[in-house]
DNA sequence: TTGAAAGCGCTAACAT
DNA sequence: ATGTTAGCGCTTTCAA
């Protein structure tokens, strides 16, 4: 190749302006169409199914697709279609909650499912008492529909998204009696763990410390340790049972007076709590479960890594969260759902009630 | 009132076909024209600012968008402006990593950030060797910019992303290297971390556990505590460094091996790898600092809550997260920014090394 | 300063 | 079975 003063020198590979007629611009239905030689109608029928295409114009139509990598704009989709296929979940932001691992598993969950079902998601972060990233999330109508991680009390989002009628579904028990709820067993699970440490486990003196009562989940949990303990014809210990607890300064005075008051046990909230508890047992030369015995009414991967084991409730956070998507699909396509969906528990009963 | 037979006795709220009407007409650009009297055009105009409007009409328009609790359609505007406000966050979602809570707190960082500058988050989760979701949102256009929250060596990802023409930012090191990244200080703060342990703590001999060399951020980790190696005048001591440690198996036998070979110390590649060795060496029966000193060249919330406190670099992983977020949405925005950002680290010396 | 009309890329009546 | 045409709700030339 001669190289003329103004002239080019080509490398092997394509030059900028090919590489930008190539990709910069998108292919759309009507590329395809041409190329075909067919209408763009019949092209987005042969995609969606919708209205009948013979089977051979089907075909060429989704090979074609193939060879020219068409895929869908889904702005002009959802113009047309007044549908995103994104979902918007719902997630704490506040410092000392939005920590927990639950909402990550959740959301690994719900990420999965929707993307074998052609969703995607985008997170919505609320702070107590801030809702402007979901209000602004539905007026924009960003999203088709909404799961819920963390229900509240009052239920203030279920009243925003019943005014937006857009669905939702809620994992954990909501204030919204209507609202399709996903839940683990908790109230059954924390009877049961309650019952066992009291009964089996012959405890005398039980503690229990949960978090924010405005969470709907530790009003079940209550719930679940109440009736054990009654069904065991004891009345509730209220001396050592402390309610809302969700500082770790709250919860060091907690641990002092559980000791004062002869605890041989206590049960913790949720991993969270169970470890900040395990962290200051241990700051002040307490030995699980020699000094006290300790369980959780929720597990986690940090937790499990404890020693000695923690007896714990174990509950599959991430499978909450693609069941939640599920659901949520499915109400999205039309489909019946059964309104309450509770899914199981597993008791680990290991060293620390020992 | 009187109740006729086919009267309706109405509740004081109103009715429920008065509130479909209020609610379900969803109040658009025209109607706010009309209520004015003026076109579409103009409240467009008064809502964007750009072209010129009277200071009057804007006003006028601006008050009744408050009034009528206005808010675009989003998929309208996409489509005309090729734009959607929403970022792409890529967090891995292979089991054993995806946990990390580093990826859950630079979310938030991310999330909080786009929040304020009007932009949604979008979730893309990527297992390796799965970049079918990526894909999905790349192709249907659903966002305008990316980030990566993991980079990975060789940068298949980046690859997809720059074949795209999306902006994206790299949070790490990126294989690719005109990519704009935004890191903390890990090569700087794992050297000083190490010349620490190895001058002024004399130790004598120090192990080294890291996790999978596909990551870029451990390659970075593992040039930090090479060069403070040399830098003290020692030898890498090949026989105590394991790279690549990705199991709690493959852990467990290092462990063993750090004994056999007599290592007074051993440095963790992250928070994660340093939970389960605290776990490991619990269990055998080991103490920390007596029988081996402990750093991570990772902290997190968890890990701060160990005890004995454990020596550790803090970097601030929301923080990371913000400012990724506040660099693409500056290069969305069409400003001009530094290839590369590095966020500093502080270096906690607390009694798993004394 | 304001308005009319075209267009973003798709779907869906309604024809053929 | 396929094509024509009219939107979806916004932005933006181009006129006035």
């Amino acid at each position: 190749m001669t190289a003329k003063s103004q002239g080019i020198i080509r490398k092997t590979g394509r030059t900028r302006s090919e590489r930008m007629n190539t990709n910069s611009k998108t292919v759309q239905l009507d590329d395809i169409a041409r190329k075909l030689g067919i209408s763009k109608t019949t092209v987005s029928r042969a995609i969606s199914g919708k209205g009948r295409v013979s089977a051979e114009t089907r075909s060429r139509v989704i090979e074609c697709i193939r060879m020219m990598n068409y895929s869908p704009n889904m702005a002009s989709f959802s113009l047309a279609e007044k549908k995103t296929n994104n979902i918007g979940v719902i997630i704490p932001m506040d410092d000392g909650e939005s920590e927990a691992p639950f909402f990550q598993d959740c959301l690994m969950g719900i990420t999965k499912c929707c993307a074998l079902r052609n969703y995607d998601t985008m997170v919505i972060g609320v702070e107590k008492g801030d809702h402007s990233q979901l209000i602004r999330v539905l007026n924009s109508h960003k999203t088709d529909g909404i799961i819920i991680t963390r229900p509240l009390q009052g239920g203030t989002m279920e009243q925003l998204l019943s005014e937006t009628k857009i669905p939702y579904v809620s994992v954990g028990q909501s204030s919204d009696l209507d609202a399709i709820t996903i839940d683990s067993a908790h109230n059954e699970g924390c009877y049961e763990l309650t019952s066992y440490l009291l009964m089996n486990n012959s405890v005398e003196k039980l503690g229990l410390i949960l978090g924010s009562m405005d969470q709907t989940v530790n009003r079940s949990r209550y719930e679940g340790f109440v009736r054990a303990v009654e069904g065991a014809g004891q009345t509730v210990p209220v001396q050592t049972v402390f309610l809302g607890v969700n500082s770790e300064l709250r919860l060091r005075r907690v641990i002092e007076d559980l000791f004062q008051r002869g605890c041989s046990c206590v049960i913790c909230g949720d991993d969270m709590i169970c470890m900040y508890t395990i962290n200051l047992l241990a700051a002040i030369g307490k030995v699980i479960p020699r000094d006290i015995k300790v369980a959780s009414f929720y597990n986690s991967i940090y937790l499990d890594m404890y020693s000695p084991p923690i007896t714990a409730l174990n509950f599959r956070a991430s499978d909450l969260g693609s069941t939640a998507a599920s659901l949520l699909l499915d109400i999205l396509e039309g489909k019946e759902t059964s309104r309450e969906t509770v899914l199981g528990f597993e008791m680990l009963i290991r060293k620390s009630t020992m």
